[in-house]
DNA sequence: CAGCATCCCCCAAGATACTG
DNA sequence: CAGTATCTTGGGGGATGCTG
């Protein structure tokens, strides 16, 4: 969640100088909407619109709720979903992506789709890999 | 890595069965091409093409040499990257993106130009967040 | 219901040092 | 150059238990 950045410490061996250290654009997005429980959290939140803690929970299926419980956090925090409480007995309470979180959409889309056209390929470049000692080795 | 499903172990407070226990698509994808390392590694392959080991490292500028072969390990063996080693004196091994790891480019672009629209406003939302004890509660 | 509090585990990643 | 070998740590995530 922290990005260790601008620390010139270079690491261990020497950094020459020559050579662009570029800096990769996506880096500060993963931190954001994609890890292990926030990029579902969005995704289910953005399919099944505004939905209450337990509906997420469930739908989420193995999910504890503490961690569901930071992921949504973190994502309000980071306005990609909104709260709001309702002061009844029982409490209620509802989450809702945002707008801003709407506008990933087509990033999920587009790996969802990704997912169904090419994840059988990684599959079985995995398998291959682990079956032969390597291919071209 | 692992992701552990299948474990209907449900988690301490029981489920009672109802509501849609959904799948989210995009989970297995996070594995593969979305995680610290693993997405500035393919990226930089992607826009600057077959590198050797050092390029990368230089490129990648903070990463260290043990995590930059973890990574690039797990890329060969999920066939987004292919290695090509030169035994030379002294030795000299090239990585390039595979046809299936190129792919993704349109993702990574779709990503960076989401973070250049939007990064801003998730700072910003992070910044009154912080600084108020929570907008609206 | 919607959580917070605790304790624990695991592993990605950092630091550092050493080879073929 | 292109790694491997250790040691260590941070924090995400699981398991359990308790409240307003």
């Amino acid at each position: 969640m922290t990005r260790t950045l601008g620390a010139p410490t270079a690491g261990g061996r020497g950094i020459t100088a020559a050579l662009v250290p570029v800096e990769c654009e996506v880096t500060p997005l993963l931190d954001v909407a994609f890890s292990r429980w926030t990029t579902p959290v969005l995704w289910t939140l953005n399919e099944f619109g505004r939905q209450r803690f337990v509906e997420l929970e469930r739908r989420l299926g193995t999910i504890t709720p503490k961690v569901l419980t930071q992921r949504l956090r973190q994502l309000e925090r980071d306005g990609l979903v909104t709260r709001t409480y309702h002061p009844e007995v029982p409490p209620r309470v509802e989450y809702e992506i945002s707008e801003l979180g709407r506008t990933l959409g087509p990033l999920f889309a587009g790996m969802a789709s990704w997912a169904k056209d090419h994840m059988d390929a990684v599959e079985s470049a995995r398998r291959s890999y682990d079956e032969e000692g390597k291919p071209g080795r």
